[in-house]
DNA sequence: GTATTATTGAAAACGATTTTCAATAATTAA
DNA sequence: TTAATTATTGAAAATCGTTTTCAATAATAC
């Protein structure tokens, strides 16, 4: 959290905006959760521990929390954008169970590295890429 | 076409629909372009051709043509979804250009071969997986 | 031809996201 | 500390792609 609350700071130093409570507020209990959640979710944990804090100031926090890094956005591809973090989280990707929703992390850097040889062999520069593997997680089989 | 116009009556036939010249006059002008549309886009190719289908007639014949393995939906991540061709067409992944929007189609078996046995490794059954990677294209860097 | 039932298309509903705006609060300068 | 400045808040409304509704129409079966 200290290191979090550092880079928000930085982040709204360097942009003049402003320190307010319910930023700090905000990105206190996204960094509580593990989950993959979205702004509503977001917005309900919230809500449980601070009262009267908007949905769209949860909304408009992610956003910063996203250009400061500290928050990666997911798309499952079901119309709802997650989000999870990001400081200090290596990147990975995700396999989702079409039964169940369950998210599994992964991450196989021989994969990343033949990801990222096939682009350039392309004449393509990537910055970033999404993979998402769909199918049943063990339980669910 | 032949074939694919086929595909679409025998889809129909199974499930008790009705052959319209709607539905084929749409799957005409999607077999048409090579592009990854969007239903919008794909409604206004199909009123310069044909006049007097309705937007929704479109959204619903590509939820046929995406049940008969005709087409294939696309998230490029930006909330709208696109469309391809999907009879007679190898899966492939996408290179995305972060600048001007070109899709360039990629397909290395031996990364397909390695997301398969990365998610069996950990006990997931996969069906189907989706690739994009962001950057920069030839034309843009 | 008639009866049955799917299809059409305009309009409305939907749901997530984004914007608006007046009141409020954080920061800066006096 | 106070006043001035300007970003922030949050409820409500707007937006936008998607999906549903419903009455009129058209495809199929008999
Ligand atoms: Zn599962
Ligand atoms: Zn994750
Ligand atoms: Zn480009
Ligand atoms: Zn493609």
């Amino acid at each position: 959290m200290h290191k979090e609350i550092e880079i928000l700071d930085a982040f709204i130093r360097s942009k003049g905006l402003r320190r307010t409570p319910q930023r700090k507020k905000i990105l206190s209990v996204f960094l509580s959760t593990e989950k993959h959640v979205s702004t509503q979710e977001l917005h309900r944990l919230v809500r449980k521990k601070f009262r009267n804090i908007g949905y769209t100031t949860v909304y408009r926090t992610i956003r910063i929390l996203l250009q400061s890094g500290l928050c990666r956005e997911i798309d499952i591809g079901d119309g709802t954008s997650r989000y999870e973090h990001h400081y200090n989280h290596r990147h990975h990707d995700h396999l989702i169970c079409i039964k169940c929703n369950r998210l599994i992390e992964v991450m196989d850097p021989r994969i990343e590295r033949m990801q990222e040889k096939m682009a350039k062999e392309r004449g393509f520069r990537p910055t970033a890429h999404r993979l998402e593997i769909f199918g049943l997680c063990r339980e669910c089989i």
